[in-house]
Order: structure tokens, then C-alpha cells, then sequence
DNA sequence: ATCCTTGTACGACGATCGTCGTAGTTTGAC
DNA sequence: GTCAAACTACGACGATCGTCGTACAAGGAT
């Protein structure tokens, strides 16, 4: 086979489902992973210290990248991803910035 | 047993999280009752015309109240359910503004 | 008392979810 | 060419989910 650069399939922006998104922020791992990169921009999928394994972090980051959450491109032998930020805020204002200051306040929250 | 009134569990403001409430609000259904309930205030269950059966209406309400998203309370047979909108906004300032304008936006999408 | 309306409890069903381990592939570095 | 690092594919597992139907309970109206 001709050696073809490895893709990952995203969906379109008019894609992106409200009810997707959502589904895939109600998970703690994932919430984790999306404040990650609000903070820091692109970065490599190992970057992030989860409390999970590497296939259940893969499974993960497929997730948030199908319900249109993250983007994702190969790097070399690293796998960069970043929030689609233009795109959700495009069709969903405000919705991430609420989401992630959400799960700051939840964290800083006397338990 | 004494004619005891019946009463439902609600969780504490203290004890609300966003994990449980992004999970509550990423089904169409019950998306649908929120928006309902944003635009109505307070209504009863069989006041929103759900394509679901009665059953499952009931589990869909539970859901949102056990997430801490709505409040029920008996009045007479009818159950009457309203948005904690004080609750989650004081949790999560934004998110239900947010999360029902990004539903409408998506409803007027051309698909 | 008898109904009707409204909602519940329970159990069932197939589907999806979150998790993992193992075995593999791709790429860059040596 | 070899090796290690980063990530994937696949199948498995128990748990949860969304749905339903049937049978039941509570309250109001007559």
C-alpha cells in the first residue's frame, strides 16, 4: 500500500450535535482532558496525566474528537489534539467557556 | 400507615454536579423538557407532549431531578416540575441560559 | 362509593458505556 | 536495521441507559 498519512475522521461542523457534545463533557476523564486543553491549546494525548489506561484514554479522546469536541492530528509518532473552538463557539456560544469554568468552580467547591 | 404526604428526593445545592447535569441534559428528551420548563416555568408532566410512552416520561423526569436540574412536587394528581434555575446558576452561572439557547440555535439549523 | 386522571414501581429487553489487557502498527532516533 | 515511544484495534467484562408494558396507588369529581 502506498504509505498514506494516517487521518482521523471529524465530523463537519454542521455535524456537531448539542446533544453529542454534552455527552461527551458528562464524563469526569473527558472534563479533565477538554479544561487540559482550554488551558494549554494543542498538546499530545500524553500529555495529560489521566487516571486511566492508555486504550481507555484512546477510547477517550475518540469520543470528544466524534462528538466534534476536539480536533486531532498525527505528529510524528505523537497524536496533537486541541479544542474546536471555532466551532463550538460558532454554533454553540458560550457553551465551552461555561462548561470549563463550570468544572473550575466545581473543583475549587468545599466538598 | 399515616396518610403521609409524598414527597421526592432532591439533591442538595451542595451535592448537585456537573458531570450528573451534563449527563442529565444530553438527551433530546429531556432536552426538550428543559427547554419546555425555561419557557413555561412551572408545569406539569403531561403537559409536554413527549413522543415517549408515560413510563418513560417518569424515568426521564427522575433523571432530572436526581441530577439536581429540576424540582418536583405534588399538587393534587398532577406532579409539577420546575427548573432550579437559582440553584444552578448560583452552581454553574450561565450553563442553562447557555445550554437551552445553543438547543434552540441547533433546533433552527438548517439541517 | 365509583370512576377517571395522573403518575409510580417493577421487571424486562437490547444497546451503549467505561474500563482493561494483549497484540499490533507507525514513526523517529540510534 | 533495530529499538523504543506513542498510539490503535480488538475483544472482553460488568454496569448503566433508554425504552416499554403491565399492574398499581393517590387524588379529585361525580
Amino acid at each position: 500500500m502506498t504509505p498514506q498519512p494516517r487521518t482521523l475522521d471529524h465530523p463537519d461542523r454542521s455535524e456537531i450535535r448539542l446533544e453529542d457534545v454534552l455527552h461527551a463533557l458528562s464524563d469526569p476523564v473527558r472534563l479533565q482532558v477538554v479544561r487540559f486543553l482550554a488551558r494549554t491549546g494543542e498538546s499530545s494525548c500524553s500529555a495529560i496525566d489521566l487516571a486511566v489506561s492508555k486504550s481507555t484514554s484512546t477510547h477517550h479522546f475518540r469520543v470528544l474528537r466524534e462528538a466534534g469536541v476536539i480536533r486531532q492530528v498525527y505528529r510524528g509518532t505523537a497524536k496533537m489534539s486541541s479544542l474546536r473552538r471555532e466551532d463550538l463557539d460558532a454554533l454553540f456560544p458560550g457553551l465551552l467557556d461555561t462548561v470549563v469554568n463550570a468544572y473550575d468552580a466545581q473543583a475549587a467547591r468545599p466538598s
